[in-house]
RNA sequence: UGGGCCAUGGUGUAAUGGUAACACAGCAGAUUUUGGUUCUGUUGUUCAGGGUUCGAGUCCUUGUGGCCCAACCA
């Protein structure tokens, strides 16, 4: 007999799973720490949403924590704004830092440890201009050379070091600089600069401090700090990483480890903050939440769901090569959500009369509905069906072509829950335009108890002329035209002008109007779509956030 | 052209020296009162050369290609 194997296949790790499991299994430790570090200078972006579902997915599937620390060592860049809007972003996502922390809490120890390197010898008060800096540090090519401060006596030096503290000296008057190897291969280890002076005022720390710490002299110690024990960030930071260990090492600290991977790209869009600034400054978009901007703020506006980010997150993986996601997977994460939860309501977004000849004006026969053919505890709602009816102009071909069972002339369709109707005469007006379509409807078509042993292929949807309300809707396309914007030489050059079409005439069931901003429905055959913040009780606001698949719209193109 | 990182279908990600697989996308069909959903089938993959091995996507080697590094940014 082939024995059946008990133990499920395991599943496959990335390679940063691998290293924390070998860690746990030869006790390195005995429990995990991982942090989620952002500037607070912007926005975050779903390529953060990468990174906050690892740091925070990792800690959870190893019984681990994760702190949300902000990497506030640039007071000129950075604002309490973005501090809670990011705070916001990372509990949208659905995730709870253990704490919140701020590298400025950590000003006091790094500067005593600035002062313990340069008693050791290993750090020095530079008063060269960044040009000279720049040119004696030389080429990846050929070794950098050394200035005369390089030799300051470590006493001179501390004595230096309290003078830049205590404001003694202007903006870029001098710097403190480690003195590592300017031979180095490693660009970052050839003396790099650990604090410069900048009289401006830090949005925690006030105008306590005139010198701040460089991103390579706060990362590592800040995790150490913490106890981080896996600190993960992207690709770029790999040649920091002799220096990120240099300082923990000579300062004898708790050994945090930092591992890379490769940041998520998808194609339509730009991640780069300095690019999506420019989207906003510019006035391209409306700001930083435009539902058409991969922010977080415009994902959520957009309609997305956080399940379907962090589904998003699981399915594209973890690793160090780089990549450029297609924007499908991103849709069919949503799509998949929205289906099994969004609530069906009709809309008519390009409104076409349709006049039931044989139905008395004033009558009304009425209808039910499911509210989800995806879960039959969504329950049913009343549609009424009248004498004029609003159907979407796509839905109606006065010359159809081949395999299109929609309304055309002389044939016949089905209202979706509701009755068959033929086309009887298509009304013009002087110029011809199409202006109506008058109808019959067949009474014994009833849906749900049909006898008219009728078979028609198309079934659309449709809205009673006399109870639909007005509503404004927002189709959003992709932001560009090219699947790689940043890769172009002017990435704005590829911006699409059609990214947004405001339809401000369209139709929304009854049932609509007391739909709560965030709320989200499918709008049935359309899409799904997102009662917009913008709404007023006058005027209900709809952005959609992802079309249905289209195969009719495929076939067409053929 | 100093150093580093990376190379598996169209796009991603697995395979941890032993039958190259999964998802998305594509294509074809079935079902369907959403041209949606669901279901079925299907096209297509190891950068190149050399080596080790009974056996290489995996190890070694030489190339090639892509990305990153010389901010008082992070």
């Amino acid at each position: 007999m082939k024995s059946e194997s008990t133990t499920p296949a395991s599943e496959s790790l990335n390679f940063i799973e691998e290293i924390i499991e070998s860690d746990l299994a030869t006790g390195k430790y005995s429990s995990i720490l991982t942090r989620f570090p952002p500037e607070p200078n912007g926005y975050l972006h779903i390529g953060h949403s990468k990174s906050i579902c690892l740091n925070f997915g990792l800690a959870q599937k190893y019984g681990g924590k994760t702190n949300l620390r902000f990497d506030d060592t640039n007071p000129v860049t950075e604002e309490t704004e973005f501090v809670e809007g990011i705070i916001e972003d990372v509990r949208w996502l659905g995730f709870e830092p253990a704490q919140i922390l701020y590298a400025s809490d950590y000003f006091e120890q790094l500067y005593l440890w600035a002062k313990e390197l340069i008693s050791k010898g290993k750090a020095y008060v530079d008063f060269s201009s960044p040009d000279e800096i720049a040119t004696q540090k030389g080429t990846p090519t050929t070794p950098g050379t050394a200035n005369k401060y390089r030799d300051t006596s470590p006493e001179e030096n501390l004595a230096l070091f309290e003078r830049m503290r205590a404001g003694e000296f202007p903006d870029g008057h001098c710097t403190l600089r480690a003195k590592i190897d300017l031979a180095s291969p490693n660009m970052h280890m050839r003396d790099p600069y650990l604090y410069r002076i900048k009289h401006a005022e830090h949005h925690r720390t006030g105008n306590k401090w005139c010198i701040y710490p460089m991103y390579d002299w706060a990362h590592g110690q800040s995790d150490s700090i913490e106890k981080i024990t896996h600190s993960i960030c992207t690709l770029e930071f790999i040649p920091h990483r002799e220096l990120y260990d240099w300082c923990i090492d000579t300062l004898g600290i708790f050994p945090s480890k930092q591992y890379e991977f490769a940041r998520l790209n998808l194609t339509y869009t730009v991640m780069s903050k300095r690019k999506l600034k420019q989207l906003v400054e510019e006035g391209h978009v409306s700001g930083w939440d435009d539902p058409r901007m991969p922010t977080i703020a415009g994902i959520r506006r957009r309609g997305f769901t956080p399940e379907s980010i962090r589904d998003f997150a699981t399915r594209i993986g973890v690793a160090k090569r780089d990549n450029l996601i297609e924007l499908s997977l991103l849709e069919f994460c949503i799509r998949e959500d929205l289906n099994k939860r969004a609530l069906r309501r009709f809309a008519v977004l390009s409104p076409l009369k349709v006049v039931i000849k044989n139905l008395p004006e004033g009558q009304t026969e009425w209808m039910e509905t499911e509210n989800n053919p995806e879960d039959a505890e969504a329950g049913k709602r009343p549609l009424a069906f009248t004498r004029e009816l609003w159907i979407e102009q796509d839905d109606f071909m006065e010359n159809p072509p081949p395999k299109y069972f929609r309304l055309a002339p002389g044939g016949m369709v089905r209202l979706k829950s509701a009755f068959i109707i033929r086309c009887e005469e298509v009304i013009k007006d002087s110029v011809g335009n199409l202006m109506e379509v008058h109808c019959t409807y067949i009474p014994e078509s009833r849906s749900g108890q049909d006898t008219s042993g009728l078979k028609v292929q198309g079934v659309i949807h449709w809205l009673s002329a006399s109870n639909a309300q007005q509503a404004e809707v927002r189709l959003y396309d992709r932001l560009f035209k090219v699947e790689d914007p940043a890769a172009e030489e002017d990435f704005k050059s590829t911006i699409n002008p059609d990214s947004l079409q405001v339809i401000t005439q369209a139709y929304i069931e009854p049932a609509l109007a007391e739909a709560k901003a965030g709320e989200r429905f499918q709008f049935t055959r359309l899409g799904y779509f997102c009662l917009d913040p913008d709404s007023t009780t006058t005027n209900l606001v709809f952005n959609r956030t992802v079309t249905l698949k289209d195969s009719w719209a495929k076939e067409l193109k053929k």
